[in-house]
RNA sequence: GGGCUCAUAGCUCAGUUGGCUAGAGCGCGUCGCUGAUAACGACGAGGUCCCAGGUUCGAGUCCUGGUGGGCCCA
């Protein structure tokens, strides 16, 4: 069967969704499957994509490797599982279903019902789910997309309660409180994460305030914060010990300030262009001098100041009682000399980092905020009031009790929620935990795995050495029901491992819960019965797990740990897995190594890769808010998806992807479109000379060398390619891909050309053909993984079509082995060599300025070494094809023709030859300029003496010294690089006049055909019309020539009557004047 | 403050275990070609391989220390 037409100009995005409905009618999927079904497995496992909106094309590029990789597991003949993953639960769903609802707290959800709410969040992942789903086929992505996990489902929800339990069974869970970062509108903790998206620019009142001593009247810390309402939860005061204070006397008071914050000028932290808009702050000094006369009475360390009591801002409030006993100066290696007093009021309760503090040494915490922000009833004039209102206050009542020293406007980033933009606060709350004191097994866990990078491993254990204990809970609704009931009566607490478990404890509430999933508030009906206290009514925690804990029990939830063991052992650990680095080694990375660890103490994968972020073309992020990002249903039908593919392929992983129009565009030009063409020059060519592969075949000694070089080329090209893809290097084999094509497409097929135009089946057309149909289908199925799309319409054409019993898709084919016996190093360095060569005589043509058409006598090469020899005499005919030259020549040397010359360069030498400038530039251009020319090449110097009387008279010149340059005499242009010389001789002798005047001719009239609409395969009569006696000799001359090349059967001196294309053009100066019609055509 | 990482042409990036004259694409300039090509080809200009030391016969590459950017932690 003949081949299709293949259009050059080709609307690849359409192609695409013609291969998707091929596939699809053919069920090229599922076959696949079929073929590998029982074979040796690859075991692949996903990491849940997030379904809560569709894919942007950051999400392509995972899913890209995703896919290549698998493919080509599947194409070594593997048998896959092929499981996409999505991630339902957590507060980003939560976020949008209270957006479309117009909810502002969780009044709101809880009026509206947690039921229908968590309902809507399900209905809201399944959604996304199925668009992400339709996107992804359109990527090309091969996933048995029926049978996809949901991390919402129940098998992985109780399979993390089984981890849970396994936790809680080696003493691992615990109730804690810590401070975190808190939204009082939206009554949750923030993640570190969700807070890095909200912080702000805002300006808060800041004050100095007065810690007055006990033991020493009239002496007082001074003391900075920029959140005077948390002074009223002040429990302590840092110093740093090695750091110097000083004690300022100002009136009948005495003031601890550290040194430095007390002399230098304060700034405030703000960044880039907004910094003139705010107002310089007032050194400490200056505050002082504002006061009245002062002075420095004494200089101490900090550790003087350790174990100093003193009276808080707010000991009479009945909330702050317990820290009045506990009002101290506390020593604090953090304490900066930079910002504030020196001194650092610290509230356990009100800060991350004064809780740590206060942990360690024991510090009562004072909590003064309910969940809403406002203040606890036992906080005097504030309570009930909001924490972010009180600020006026607060420091009018300091002012007032004489506690304040000074007040300011501070301008700072401060986190916002990143939902309701409100101001977050530090809060103390009781969360659950798990204990993390043996992350030496996680550790080893993760050693246990290959990390790509490498350094991967090293990121990862950082992490793990550094890690708190693991904060599960998360005040919401949406997300893992923690499996955890806690006695009302006693305080007892159990962790139920699974759904069997929670039926046998079940007191009460079972069948109101049955046929639910594990959510609130549906779970929360079961009430159980505390082994300690008997009491009938213990309730599930409120709190819902942390969404990570979600994706990493998958390597067991997913593979049928729990469900089919069997199953699970032949998949479980996973060979792969490859996700964006950025965030993941604290999040899905820590996860999934912690919770393996923990259930089978091993990693549930052999190799974890990475890939950095997709950013857009200027390289910045890509941000919704900053309209630079792109939607992947945009880009796939602007730039069609297998360009989309190979860019993502093609850049390096541990780096990010520059993702935009100009980007896209290179790839089009550098990949798609050079192979588009290759593809259809060949196919056309083909239907034109009805080839078969199976009847046109060459043998071994048939082959060009051309063609042999490209077979060695290609099967050089399999093995880097095998390599490539088992060490998930993807990029690499773009870069010789990419190297491929070029060569291919310049060299191969530019120089093969004419090898398909003849009329016959000669052995060396049949070669040709042959050669660049195999060069061709096994290019095209060794990029198949990256390109799936493209590389099918080729396949389906160039072999699907023409057999019978070809694979129905180039995705069933197997990948190609290298075959070393075609493999010709000695060759490819020829080919190598005549492409410099050649590259450097074309320099040397450029110089003659004689045109490539105008032929000349004699190219002559000087070789460097014995491959530029053996290059000239085995590609001869392409040295005189390329260069258009009649003759080409090697020589050992060419004293004769090339004049080298020697220039002192005074810029170096001068410096070098001090007082001997003068003496020394003779001698340099006395020197033989060839003999140095080979001396100081590859970096060599040679002694100079000038004066041997004085140590400076003798120098050493380099070669950056001397100016060489080459000439060639009148009759040659030239060039040279390194050792190798080339040379072409510009003498034109009248023949070689005329010759250049026929393609000249020859160029024109082509165009002129082209011009008219002619076929490339009709006749023509030609007229050519001067008075110029010298083109009238080369029309003369080269009549014969002509004639064949533009396909004339008549070429005449007279105009022609009514021709189809006239057009007058100037050669060498004068004036000729060409017309043609086409010629009819008796059958003879 | 600690960990990891990056720094090569105007821009985006290659550069295996140290090895001949450090490369490509884009952009720029010049020329050419244009009956496979949404084009393309050739040639050219453009480099302190971030800085400073060290190891070595030899360092873009290895080591140490800085500077600057990114990510993470504190």
């Amino acid at each position: 069967m003949a081949f299709e037409k293949v259009e050059p100009k080709v609307d690849f995005p359409a192609l695409e969704r013609e291969m998707l409905a091929y596939w699809e009618k053919t069920q090229a999927f599922d076959k696949l499957r079929e073929l590998n079904q029982g074979n040796p497995k690859w075991s692949f496992l996903d990491g849940p994509i997030t379904a809560n909106n569709p894919m942007g094309v950051h999400h392509a590029w995972g899913r890209t490797y995703k896919d290549l990789y698998q493919r080509y597991h599947a194409s070594l003949g593997q048998e896959l599982r092929y499981q996409n993953g999505f991630d339902c639960q957590g507060l980003w769903v939560e976020v949008e279903v209270e957006k479309a609802h117009g909810f502002a707290t969780k009044k709101d959800i809880e009026k509206f019902g947690i039921g229908k709410f968590v309902q809507e969040c399900k209905d809201r992942a399944n959604h996304y789910a199925a668009i992400q789903t339709e996107q992804s086929k359109r990527l090309g992505y091969w996933m048995d997309w029926d049978n996809s996990y949901f991390t919402m489902s129940d098998e992985n929800n109780y399979g993390i309660w089984a981890f849970l339990k396994k936790c809680f069974e080696k003493g691992l869970i615990y109730k804690g409180k810590d401070v975190m970062p808190w939204c009082p509108r939206c009554g949750t903790g923030i993640s570190q994460m969700e807070m890095n998206e909200g912080y702000r620019e805002v300006g808060h009142t800041s004050v100095f305030v007065k810690f007055p001593l006990r033991d020493r009247p009239g002496e007082n810390l001074l003391v900075w914060t920029t959140t005077p309402w948390t002074l009223s939860s002040n429990v302590a005061a840092a110093v740093k010990p090695g750091m110097t204070y000083v004690k300022v006397k100002q009136g009948d008071e005495f003031f601890y300030v550290g040194k430095e914050n007390f002399e230098n000028a304060r700034s405030q932290p703000v960044e880039g262009a907004n910094k003139s808009n705010h107002p310089s702050l007032m050194a400490i000094t200056a505050m002082f001098k504002n006061n009245g006369e002062f002075e420095i009475v004494e200089e101490l360390l900090g550790e003087t100041l350790v174990g100093l009591t003193y009276d808080g801002p707010f000991d009479m409030l009945e909330g702050a009682s317990e820290a009045v006993g506990a009002h101290r100066v506390i020593a604090w290696e953090d304490v900066t000399a930079t910002e504030g007093a020196g001194i650092v009021h610290i509230a356990p309760g009100c800060g991350s980092d004064d809780y740590r503090l206060g942990k360690e040494l024991g510090l009562p915490n004072i909590a003064p905020l309910f969940e809403d922000g406002c203040f606890r009833p036992e906080f005097g004039y504030l309570a009930g009031k909001r924490f972010d209102q009180v600020a006026d206050e607060v420091v009018a009542d300091l002012k007032n009790r004489g506690f304040l020293f000074a007040k300011e406007q501070y301008i700072h980033r401060y986190p916002h929620c990143w939902r309701c933009k409100d101001e977050l606060v530090y809060r103390l709350v009781d969360e659950w935990f798990i204990k993390m004191d043996w992350r030496d097994e996680i550790m080893n866990s993760a050693k246990k795995a290959q990390w790509i990078p490498e350094w991967g491993l090293d990121r990862e254990l950082d992490w793990l050495h550094n890690m708190g204990d693991w904060m599960i809970s998360k005040k919401r609704y949406w997300g893992l029901a923690l499996p955890i009931w806690e006695c009302g009566a006693c305080g007892h607490f159990e962790v139920l491992g699974g759904k069997d478990e929670l039926e046998a404890r079940a007191e009460s509430g079972w069948e109101e819960f049955e046929g639910n999933s594990p959510h609130r508030p549906w779970v929360d009906e079961v009430k159980i019965c505390c082994t300690k206290c008997g009491d009938k009514n213990v309730s599930r925690v409120k709190e819902v797990g942390n969404p990570w804990l979600d994706a990493s029990i998958v390597p067991f939830s997913t593979m049928g740990y729990f469900s089919d063991p069997e199953y699970w052992k032949e998949w479980f650990p996973a060979d792969f897995v490859v996700e964006a680095l950025p965030g993941q080694f604290r999040n899905w990375f820590y996860a999934l190594l912690t919770v393996s660890t923990m259930m089978v103490e091993k990693p549930p994968f052999k190799v974890l890769k990475g890939h950095g972020l997709v950013l857009d073309d200027t390289g910045k992020p890509m941000h919704k808010s900053e309209g630079n990002a792109i939607w992947f249903d945009e880009a796939a039908e602007e730039i069609g998806v297998d360009a989309m593919r190979w860019l993502y392929a093609k850049t390096s992983p541990e780096r990010n992807v520059l993702f935009g129009p100009h980007h896209c565009d290179e790839v089009r030009r550098e990949m798609i479109l050079p192979w588009w063409n290759i593809y259809s020059f060949f196919c056309n060519l083909a239907r034109v000379d009805n080839f078969d592969p199976k009847e046109q075949t060459t043998t071994d000694d048939e082959r060009s060398l051309l063609d042999n070089w490209i077979l060695s080329d290609l099967n050089k090209l399999i093995a880097i390619a095998h390599e490539a893809y088992s060490k998930f290097d993807v990029a690499k084999l773009c870069n010789e891909s990419r190297r491929f094509i070029e060569v291919l497409s310049t060299w191969y097929v530019r120089r093969s050309r004419r090898r398909f135009y003849g009329p016959e089946w000669t052995a060396d057309k049949r070669s040709a053909y042959s050669t660049l149909y195999e060069v061709l289908t096994t290019f095209n199925r060794i990029i198949a993984p990256i390109v799936p799309f493209m590389s099918e319409s080729i396949y389906q054409n160039l072999v699907a079509n023409q057999a019978e019993d070809a694979a129905a898709s180039v995705h069933h084919t197997s990948f190609p082995q290298s075959n070393a016996a075609l493999i010709d190093d000695e060759l490819s360095s020829q080919v190598a060599a005549t492409l410099r060569l050649v590259s450097l005589a074309r320099s040397a043509r450029k110089d003659s300025k004689l045109k490539v058409r105008q032929p000349l006598a004699e190219l002559v090469v000087v070789p460097a070494n014995d491959v530029e020899g053996q290059a000239v005499a085995r590609f001869e005919d392409h040295f005189l094809e390329e260069l258009n030259v009649k003759k080409v020549s090697t020589r050992d040397g060419a004293a004769d023709t090339v004049t080298t010359t020697l220039k002192p360069n005074m810029k170096t030498l001068g410096a070098k030859l001090g007082r001997h400038a003068a003496a020394g530039r003779k001698m340099v251009a006395d020197l033989n300029p060839a003999e140095v020319e080979v001396s100081l090449r590859g970096g060599g110097t040679i002694s100079l003496t000038i004066d041997a009387s004085s140590e400076e008279g003798t120098i050493e010149l380099e070669a950056q010294d001397v100016v060489i340059t080459k000439s060639y005499g009148d009759d040659w242009a030239g060039a040279c690089d390194g050792a190798t010389i080339v040379m072409i001789d510009k003498r034109l002798t009248p023949e070689l006049k005329h010759e250049g005047i026929a393609r000249d001719i020859i160029r024109n009239v082509q165009n002129l055909r082209k011009d008219a609409g002619l076929d490339i395969a009709d006749r023509i009569t030609l007229s050519l019309c001067s008075e110029n006696a010298q083109l009238g000799e080369a029309i003369a001359a080269f009549n014969d020539y002509i004639a064949s090349e533009t396909l004339a059967t008549n070429i005449q001196t007279t105009p022609i009557d009514s021709p189809t294309g006239k057009v007058e053009v100037k050669l060498d100066g004068q004036t000729i004047s060409i017309s043609l019609v086409k010629a009819v055509l008796v059958d003879s």
